[in-house]
DNA sequence: TAATCCGGATGTGTGGCACC
DNA sequence: GGTGCCACACATCCGGATTA
C-alpha cells in the first residue's frame, strides 16, 4: 500500500467508516466461515501519515471481524494480501488484490466478491478468504513455467512452497532432489481435520484413507507414506496440543488402544453410514453416535467407580514415576475389548463374537440381528450399558482429567518442525491467540448429569456438523481447578451453549478488542491477543 | 493376492563444537 | 564472528514380511 501513496479519498472513508460504526450491533463481515477471523496483510507504513491511515484501516477490518498483519512471516495459507492503487505489473502473477476491496465491502456492509479481481482460475480467492481453500492450491504461471522447462529452482523460499514433490521422481524412477519440508502446525492440523471429519479414526493404521488423503491433497503435494507416518509418530503422541473434545481425543486414540480391536469392515461401515445419515437426512448423528464411539473401554474407565478408582490412582502413580503407561493399561486390564470377526460372519454378521467384559452380562447377552448395522448399534449399545448411572454416592471422576492420564503427552521437546516455518513462534502465537478458552477457573465444576465434564465445540454446538473446522481456534468451556459439583441441581453451574455460542461466536472475532460475557455477565475485556478468560461469580 | 505393516536406506536440515 | 566438520533428527521412499 505505501509503496503507491494512500489517496486522501481512500482516508476520507476510512474515517467516515470509523464515525459511523456501531460498536453496539458491529457487522462481522470479515469472519471465515469457522468463524476466525479473515486474515489481510498490508505492508507496513512508510511515513508516519501513512501508519496513521493504516492504523484505521486495521482498527475498521479488526472491527468488523478480521485481522491484519503487516508482514507475512511465514505461511500465509490464507492471506489476503492487499495493495493501495495499483498492483505491480511484476506482481501479476501474484496474490494481490486492491485494498478497495475492503472499501467495497464496507460501504456495502457485506463481503464483495473477490473472484472478479482474480488470476487464478481454478481457485476462487473468496474460498481463500474464508479459509476453504488455500494459496498452496492456486498454481500460478510461473510454476508453469518452471514444470514445463524443467528448470526448477529449489533454493528460491518462493518455489520451495510451490515446488511439487515426489511425483517427478516416482514417475522417473530418477532420483530427484527434494528439499526437506517441515511439517506445519497447520498441515498437521489438516490431517487430523480430514480424519475427524471423515470420521476414519479406525483406518488410520490401513494405507487406503492415506492414499486418498494424497489424491485430495489434504498436505498439498505431500506422500500418503509421509502424512500417515506423520500422523502415527507425531501427531498421535502430541494429540493433547490439539484442542480436541476429549472425546474426539479419545476416538482418535481408540485404535492405538491394544485391547480394542474393531473389525475393519465394520467400522468401515460405520463410518459409511453414518456419513451417509449426515448427507441424506442433512442432520449430523455425529454427537450421537461419537459420543457412543468414542466412549470405549477407555472412556468408560472415566466413569467406573470403585475398582476403577483405583486403576486410575495406579495409572496416576505410573505416571508420577515416569513409568511408561502402555495403552493396554488405560482400560481396564481385566476386561479385553475386543471384537473380532469370524470368516463365518461373513455370512452372518449376527454371529459377530464380541467379547467384553466377563463381568458385564449386558455384553454376553447382545441380541442378535442379522444387519450389520445392527451390530454396529449394539456396539454402541454396549459401551452405553457398560457406563454405570452416576449416583450422588458415588465418587466422581473429570473425564478430561482421566484421559490425559491414560494418554501420557509425550514431549517432543524442540520440534524442529516448526523452527523453520515458524519463525519467531509466530504461527505458534497465533494458534495461541485464536484459542479461546473459557474457563470457570476456581469454581463449581460444571457437570451435567452423567457426572463429565461439559465442554462446548461451538462449531458443533452450531450444527453438529464440520467439527474439524478449525481444530487450532476451538473454544473450549472449562470448568478448572474446583470442587465437584454433583447431582445437586442448584450449586452446578450449567452454561447455557446457546446462549454462550451467540456470545462467543462474535466476540472470538472481534480483533483485538474482545468481549465475552460470562453467565453471571461478567465482562472482560482482553487486550492481550486473543485469548480470552473469563471468571464467573461464584455462586453463593 | 492385495493390502498392510515394518524396518531400513537415502537425502536434507540443524545445532554443537572447534578452529581461525 | 565466520567457517567447516560432525552428529543427530527429520522427511521420504522402498522393499520384504506378514496378514486377511
Amino acid at each position: 500500500m505505501s509503496e503507491q501513496g494512500i489517496s486522501d479519498e481512500f482516508s476520507s472513508k476510512l474515517d467516515k467508516f470509523l464515525d459511523e460504526f456501531d460498536s453496539s450491533n458491529p457487522d462481522f463481515i470479515f469472519c471465515k466461515d469457522d468463524f476466525n477471523p479473515m486474515e489481510f496483510c498490508v505492508s507496513p507504513a512508510l511515513s508516519k501519515e501513512e501508519g496513521n491511515i493504516l492504523r484505521k484501516f486495521r482498527s475498521l477490518i479488526e472491527m468488523h471481524g478480521g485481522m491484519v498483519k503487516f508482514n507475512l512471516g511465514t505461511g500465509g495459507h490464507h492471506i489476503i494480501k492487499l495493495v493501495h492503487n495499483k498492483i505491480p505489473s511484476f506482481y501479476s502473477d501474484d496474490d494481490l488484490f486492491l485494498a478497495q476491496f475492503i472499501i467495497d465491502s464496507l460501504e456495502a456492509n457485506k463481503l464483495q466478491n473477490l473472484a472478479s479481481k482474480t488470476k487464478f482460475p481454478d481457485v476462487n480467492p473468496n474460498h481463500i478468504m474464508r479459509g476453504l481453500k488455500s494459496w498452496e492450491d492456486v498454481k500460478r504461471k510461473r510454476d508453469t513455467q518452471e514444470e514445463e522447462s524443467g528448470n526448477v529452482v529449489i533454493d528460491s523460499s518462493e518455489s520451495e512452497e510451490n515446488m511439487e514433490r515426489g511425483e517427478c521422481s516416482r514417475n522417473s524412477k530418477k532420483p530427484v532432489k527434494r528439499r526437506k519440508q517441515y511439517y506445519s502446525i497447520d498441515e498437521e492440523r489438516e490431517i487430523l481435520n480430514y480424519i475427524v471429519k471423515k470420521r476414519y479414526f479406525f483406518r488410520v493404521k490401513g494405507n487406503a484413507i492415506w492414499k486418498d488423503m494424497e489424491n485430495k491433497k489434504v498436505c498439498g503435494s505431500r506422500t500418503w507414506q509421509s502424512m500417515k507416518e506423520r500422523y502415527l509418530n507425531h501427531i498421535i503422541p502430541k494429540i493433547g496440543q490439539f484442542n480436541l473434545t476429549p472425546e474426539k481425543k479419545n476416538k482418535v486414540l481408540t485404535p492405538f488402544s491394544s485391547n480394542v480391536k474393531i473389525s475393519h469392515d465394520v467400522f468401515e461401515e460405520a463410518t459409511t453410514s453414518n456419513s451417509n445419515i449426515e448427507t441424506n437426512e442433512g442432520e449430523s448423528v455425529e454427537d450421537h453416535n461419537e459420543s457412543k464411539f468414542g466412549e470405549s473401554s477407555l472412556d468408560k474407565g472415566t466413569k467406573q467407580t470403585g475398582k476403577r478408582k483405583n486403576d486410575n490412582e495406579e495409572l496416576e502413580n505410573k505416571q508420577l514415576n515416569s513409568e511408561p503407561v502402555s495403552s493396554a493399561s488405560c482400560g481396564d486390564n481385566t476386561h479385553e475389548s475386543k471384537i473380532s470377526e469370524s470368516p463365518a460372519n461373513d455370512k452372518n454378521p449376527s454371529e459377530q463374537i464380541i467379547k467384553e467384559p466377563t463381568t458385564n452380562e449386558e455384553v454376553q447377552n447382545v441380541p442378535k440381528d442379522s444387519s450389520s448395522n445392527k451390530v454396529i448399534e449394539e456396539l454402541i449399545s454396549i459401551w452405553d450399558l457398560s457406563e454405570p448411572e452416576t449416583r450422588p454416592d458415588e465418587p466422581h471422576f473429570d473425564s478430561r482429567q482421566d484421559i490425559s492420564k491414560s494418554f501420557p503427552t509425550y514431549d517432543t521437546g524442540q520440534d524442529k518442525s516448526y523452527h523453520e516455518k515458524i519463525p519467531n513462534n509466530e504461527e505458534c502465537s497465533d494458534d495461541i491467540r485464536s484459542t479461546q478458552t473459557f474457563g470457570a477457573q476456581e469454581n463449581v465444576e460444571c457437570l451435567d448429569e452423567i457426572g463429565r465434564t461439559q465442554e462446548f465445540e461451538p462449531e458443533e454446538v452450531q450444527n453438529n456438523e464440520e467439527c474439524s473446522g478449525n481444530l487450532g481456534s476451538t473454544q473450549r468451556f472449562e470448568a478448572q481447578n474446583n470442587e465437584v459439583c454433583l447431582d445437586d441441581i442448584e450449586k452446578t453451574q450449567e452454561f447455557e451453549p446457546e446462549e454462550i455460542h451467540n456470545n462467543e461466536e462474535r466476540s472470538g472475532n472481534l480483533g483485538s478488542t474482545q468481549r465475552c460475557e460470562a453467565q453471571n455477565n461478567e465482562v472482560c475485556l482482553d487486550d492481550i491477543g486473543k485469548t480470552q478468560e473469563f471468571e464467573p461469580k461464584k455462586q453463593s
